[in-house]
DNA sequence: CACCGGCACGAGAGCGCTCTCACGAGGGGA
DNA sequence: TCCCCTCGTGAGAGCGCTCTCGTGCCGGTG
């Protein structure tokens, strides 16, 4: 009989107008949420889009506000790193929670060579993004460099390499962290504390290690005797306690600088035949939810609450996006212990 | 008011159009390889866009298009899985680079609740990307019911659960697999081959395990007392191979349907004294890059190109996009045995 | 009573692109 | 010679939204 006008189609903002008996600029003040609209007009419009269904078409928005909508997250890290840390799945697994739940869509960039850095340099310069979000921890990372010559927002997490001038960061107390785990293993008494670091070309690790170090007082000669690199792994964190043993027979405690690589020191300790925490106190870092509950014995470890730092690096970036005034461009996280069976 | 966010006003297709000495429409339909253009007027666009540094605005097009030029990569799976397996870190990073090489945005959805999927729901029949990739192997996973509703194209990796009619998916030859391990262990000369199963609510695990019942000739009698569900997870492999060994002291094989799991195989097999592969002859499967080739003694594996299988998954859905017919709804890749020192 | 400022709202102009359509030039068949 | 295709091209109409302006109405002030 007769036609149907749009009743397949998605309903447009004209749609709910109509529906609503106002014109398209109000229903766009409503949407916007603009002071300037009356009661009655925003309930007749908020019902409209309730009964239609409808969606704001986001190019069209997009075209005419000049924002995508869209940020990206960027990974700058060897290729191995990602598949074998959980912490990175979490961070992923983070950003993605915190980005869906202000409405905004994730690209994930992930960087492991010279040409994925070019590729992401083009789509970074392409306009397809707002913002970024970064995690380029290294020493020598050309991502930093990259990102300074282009025009987009960004939010680092921790300290990248290179100069910060006018660089906005959310980082973590590390130091702090490094000198609660120590104390708290000479608050138990122990008197014989190495300590199980990450790989020293990441701020984290390096302060991490300057936490462990101002708590035990420890002498340059020191640290070349009680700490060992674990790499950020698993079986690197195996293999430095296995070394640490082998070099300070007589060690009471240990602070791992990731609860990763203290899951690995657990199964060097069990292995030499050490208890835990009986002959040896182990304190972990991260607090990993997949990770630090699980061990055995359950882990002490530093809590750094990661989707926390995530959700900040989010705040910030959509302020920054704002335009709005910012409190200040760098932010630095407290970290907690969290006391469980190992110390 | 009005600050124009990168205000170095970025180049239009007018601008290009202007400086090559046609029209916008000319233009255009250089950029979008249309085949009725002089090659004078190609080559002159060509040079402009050049040029300018020019980069087609990606709402506009998106805006009169219908397409939004991205799609969503969705997980179904509870969180534990995502963050121990490294078979999921491949799985997002092979979707990140087959996505990009294709120059289409990917939106990750990873769906560990109720309400994720509700989310996930909205955002898909939100029009924010034009298709998905699904990963939903359980059974009794809602994903598959959500998306036959949604009017978007979805290709699956592997058979979800549930009818298939209409289904487009890319799976492996995963019985297939199972049973070019169980008979290269046979060929070996072994007699008594057990296998530690992935979840049997998840078809892939379950034609592996069918694979090597048929490879073996195993009764239903045989099942229950040559397998044991390891969960994918390396501890469950570790516990199931343990169990194994304690129910069926004599075994000299095992077919293991994961590397992860095999991982934790080995741990079972060296912690009982068993030498690989002169005591017991070890196959796994995924063959995966960052495992197989590390363990002690390294793995022979039956090889699942997970990265081609993606690949696949984009380029079908590609053609689901552009409407261009489709050869069939279902792929099944091959899988291969790769030997090493394990078997 | 005239005036003015504030407020809610509508008209309409784009944002940058694609795509339809119409048009002129050139070539081949009648 | 004329007609009709074909082919490359340009003009222009939107796609669905935001946002600036202008307008009419209100209450308060001089």
């Amino acid at each position: 009989m007769s036609v149907q006008p749009h009743s397949s189609a998605r309903p447009t903002l004209e749609d709910v107008a109509a529906k609503a008996g106002v014109s398209r600029a109000t229903a766009s003040r409503v949407l916007n949420a603009s002071p300037r609209v009356s009661p009655e007009a925003h309930e007749a419009v908020t019902a409209a889009v309730v009964e239609l269904g409808y969606q704001p078409n986001h190019a069209a928005r997009a075209l005419v506000t000049r924002r995508t909508g869209a940020i990206a997250v960027v990974f700058s890290e060897p290729e191995p790193k990602i598949f074998d840390d959980p912490h990175f799945a979490w961070l992923i697994r983070s950003a993605a929670r915190s980005l869906s739940d202000v409405d905004v869509q994730m690209v994930l960039l992930l960087v492991h060579s010279p040409e994925d850095m070019a590729r992401a340099e083009r789509f970074l310069a392409g306009g397809h993004v707002d913002g970024a979000l970064m995690f380029a921890p290294h020493k020598g990372d050309q991502l930093p460099a990259v990102a300074r010559r282009l025009p987009l927002p960004v939010v680092y997490a921790g300290r990248p390499w290179g100069p910060l001038r006018g660089l906005h960061l959310v980082d973590h107390d590390n130091e702090g962290g490094g000198v609660l785990a120590t104390e708290h293993l000479i608050s138990l008494g122990r008197k014989r504390i190495v300590s199980v670091t990450g790989p020293l070309d990441e701020h984290s690790a390096m302060d991490r290690l300057t936490g462990w170090r101002s708590a035990v007082g420890a002498s340059e000669a020191d640290v070349a005797l009680l700490t060992e690199d674990g790499g950020f792994s698993r079986d690197g964190g195996k293999r430095a306690m296995a070394a640490l043993l082998a070099r300070v027979p007589d060690l009471d405690a240990v602070f791992v600088a990731s609860d990763l690589m203290a899951a690995g020191a657990l199964d060097a300790l069990r292995e030499a035949g050490r208890r835990v925490p009986e002959d040896v106190a182990v304190v972990g870092f991260d607090d990993h939810p997949m990770i630090a509950p699980h061990t055995s014995p359950p882990l002490t470890s530093v809590q750094q609450d990661t989707s926390n730092q995530v959700k900040h690096m989010v705040t910030h970036l959509l302020r920054l996006l704002r335009e709005e005034p910012i409190k200040a461009r760098r932010e630095v996280l407290p970290t907690v212990l969290v006391r469980r069976a190992s110390a």
